[in-house]
DNA sequence: TCTGGGGTCCTAACTCCC
DNA sequence: TCTGGGGAGTTAGGACCC
């Protein structure tokens, strides 16, 4: 499951609030009041400009993204705690944060933070276990709204999308009208709030909601791109993480308009050749990607990875859960129709370094078997002797259609082998369950007590 | 402070083949 | 026959995203 994106507490535009530094912001009480056809003001760097009319004419890209969504889909079946701190994240003592409400955000809890720290944070929070099968049923919904309005939407994790709705305008009135109807009826239908980010390229857009958060919308028109863009940090950028900020900060650059006014060719030499260009375009604000819905975009590979309760030592349990997560992407697998050829083992030790090692195998297949076969060969390869072992885990890549891929027969193959096995295993499990089934090997307990081995299965 | 899980993309080193 | 260059594929690692 993806955690949030952070959501600046200070963000743009409150419910019924004016946007102090809005470029063109509102939110969904200020277009009511305005007759949902609202002249927006936009402000640079501090001079207060009016554009006439609706500023949102040829911001045709929406980015929307669902407040504190996680934590805000667990209160809909916990509406005693609104307005209260509550984090949704692991339980166990090695778990992150996945969202926290606005409350909780206030004392300094954020997404990704471990469970420990954030509990210190905010001794007075709620904790809540994750509901994964929740939160896709009302991302999926959401998402079928969305595709009412528009059918390029492309879904970036579960709880934001971009929308390109330069084809429903005649139909469905002005950018700002089509994001604002939106919101009210995410709102109105699924009980949570998003905010939306109007702009003419995916970049920009994806800034302005997150400025625009919680629970507003934010245009920003063609002609304020720069002066919107400039004065921000340069981990705005999209691509900028802690790393690549280090690095534009031992160049002297610290702000977005620092990099764009900085030879491509030097970025390119500090950050390497792709990275260093994309940074300067985006710094200008062009960004030429498209928004591809998201059918189109073909999957490249699968894997399944868990962390320890407590490290390991024993090559024997670190096998068996290698096991457990070959079972676990053979599944994924064939449950999308891919078949796979690359497989990488991934070894994260206890002093967090990790290491991975991958193997390309003659025929791509989907079998936990053969996936099996070739991860514990590479684990055996490590030569590990008594190593503490964090996690480890299991990838498949190069992933292709099933159908597409002629299936090579082995003169040793009975009429009825693996993979048939294969299939009737997964038959079980899409009946009784994960856990119905599985290697005898992994009836056995986990480490630590964590996780519970499958019971009741037939070795 | 003590770091989950599922992905994508990029880079570099290396090998193989033409 | 030898050599070098270029392209493709493999492998490993890193950074970033949600």
């Amino acid at each position: 499951m993806g955690q949030e994106s952070a959501e600046p507490e200070d963000g743009g535009t409150r419910r019924g609030e004016c946007g102090s530094r809005g470029w063109a912001s509102v939110s969904r009480s200020q277009l009511a009041r305005a007759g949902l056809d609202p002249a927006v003001a936009a402000s640079v760097a501090g001079l207060r400009q009016h554009t006439p009319g609706d500023a949102s004419d040829g911001c045709t890209v929406l980015h929307v993204d669902m407040d504190a969504f996680y934590a805000s889909v667990s209160l809909l079946e916990r509406p005693d705690l609104r307005g209260k701190p509550v984090i949704v994240g692991g339980g166990s003592s090695r778990g992150v944060v996945l969202s926290a409400t606005y409350e909780a955000r206030r004392s300094g809890v954020h997404s990704a933070m471990s469970m420990s720290r954030a509990r210190r944070m905010c001794p007075d929070a709620v904790v809540l276990p994750p509901d994964p099968d929740r939160y896709a049923a009302v991302s999926a919904a959401v998402v079928a709204l969305f595709t009412s309005v528009t059918p390029v939407v492309e879904q970036l994790g579960m709880d934001e999308a971009f929308l390109d709705v330069s084809g429903a305008v005649r139909r469905s009135g002005s950018p700002l009208q089509i994001a604002t109807d939106l919101r009210d009826r995410v709102a109105d239908e699924q009980g949570v709030t998003c905010s939306v980010g109007l702009a003419t390229t995916k970049a920009v857009a994806k800034l302005a909601s997150g400025r625009a958060k919680p629970d507003g919308a934010l245009v920003v028109p063609a002609d304020q791109v720069v002066p919107f863009l400039h004065p921000l940090p340069t981990s705005a950028l999209w691509g900028v993480g802690e790393k690549t900020e280090q690095a534009l900060a031992r160049l002297g650059l610290h702000t977005v308009g620092q990099v764009a006014h900085t030879p491509s060719a030097t970025l390119r030499r500090a950050l390497g050749d792709a990275l260093g260009a994309s940074l300067h375009e985006l710094a200008w604000g062009r960004d030429p990607r498209p928004v591809v819905p998201s059918a189109a975009v073909a999957e490249r590979s699968t894997g399944a990875q868990e962390t320890f309760a407590v490290d390991v030592d024993d090559p024997e349990v670190v096998l068996r859960e290698v096991l457990r997560m070959s079972e676990r992407v053979a599944r994924h697998l064939r449950r999308d129709g891919h078949v796979g050829r690359t497989v990488v083992l991934v070894v994260r030790f206890a002093d967090f370094t990790t290491v991975t090692r991958s193997r390309t195998l003659r025929e791509a297949t989907d079998s936990g078997r053969d996936v099996y076969a070739a991860a514990a060969a590479l684990w055996t390869a490590m030569g590990l002797q008594r190593a503490r072992i964090r996690l480890v885990g299991v990838r498949v890549e190069g992933l292709v259609d099933a159908e597409r891929v002629p299936r090579q027969l082995r003169l040793d193959e009975p009429e009825r082998g693996w993979r048939e096995a294969d299939r009737a295993v997964d038959a079980a499990v899409r009946r009784f369950g994960s856990g119905v089934v599985a290697p005898a090997s992994l009836l056995l307990p986990r480490p630590g007590g964590q996780g519970r081995p499958p019971t009741g299965g037939v070795p």
